[in-house]
DNA sequence: AATCAATTTATAATCATTACAATCTGATTT
DNA sequence: AAATCAGATTGTAATGATTATAAATTGATT
């Protein structure tokens, strides 16, 4: 369980508010690395507070992403997810089980959009994972 | 517009029927390279045959992404977008336009993920083009 | 403690995609 | 060339995730 202030400060610091609501969502997104998607959020928290809305999950995790506090995972034609390790890295998506996994990508040589602002990389892979295989 | 004997004998190496519909649907993607989503190639087709189905649009830009004839792009929150050239390249979605540009791309570096067997490969940069910056 | 903008909640609305079943047709066989 | 049949097309209906809305609540500031 991550230190409710430093959380806080974290809001505050990306400016938005700090609610217990928010404070949920994000803690579990740190202490879960499992790329959960909206529906796997809502599940979790609701545990610990039965009286919360799926509507506020989208509207937190929505809020996390506008922040930079969070990374949206658009892999496959699957449901977005979340990743709250905001550093560079590419996303493998096993195709058998589902899962997620981090990978260290190094930086592509490019030519065509000289010029450009890009202001976001996905580097994304599908097929199967060693335990798949 | 593209030969449609050329196209059947694609087809048949591939192992789909070659129907009207879908030789329409697969000639305007070669012919457009625009990257255009479902409803894009729907208002395209319909122009030529007016009881054009959307559902069979739906099915043939599934059946070709499932053979291999066509890239599906999934970048941001928008709609699939399809994309006949099927070389690996990167996919540019300018966040103003919304126009999204091919760009060429060198093969990353990827380490954590030794032992996976990677069947697809997709690199997605977002930001603003040239002409709207 | 008062205030106000932001957030949460529950419900309803939206709309792209999928499911379905009847009809039709392309490709193969006789 | 006609028969055959699996596969494809069509129109309609169903689905379900996401978004919109408005009333009630609450966090942060004064």
């Amino acid at each position: 369980m991550l230190d409710a202030n430093e959380i806080k400060s974290l809001f505050k610091q990306k400016g938005i508010k700090a609610t217990p609501q928010r404070i949920a969502v994000y803690n579990f997104l740190v202490e879960n690395r499992i790329h959960p998607d909206v529906e796997t959020v809502y599940a979790n928290v609701v545990k610990g507070k039965p009286s919360f809305s799926k509507t506020t999950v989208y509207n937190c995790l929505q809020a996390f992403s506008e922040c930079g506090l969070l990374i949206p995972v658009k892999i496959d034609n699957e449901k977005i997810r979340y990743d709250a390790d905001i550093s560079f890295h590419g996303h493998f998506r096993c195709e058998k089980c589902g899962k997620i996994y981090d990978f260290k990508c190094s930086d592509e040589k490019v030519s065509g959009i000289e010029g450009f602002e890009v202001k976001q990389r996905d580097v994304y892979y599908s097929g199967l994972c060693s335990c798949c295989i």
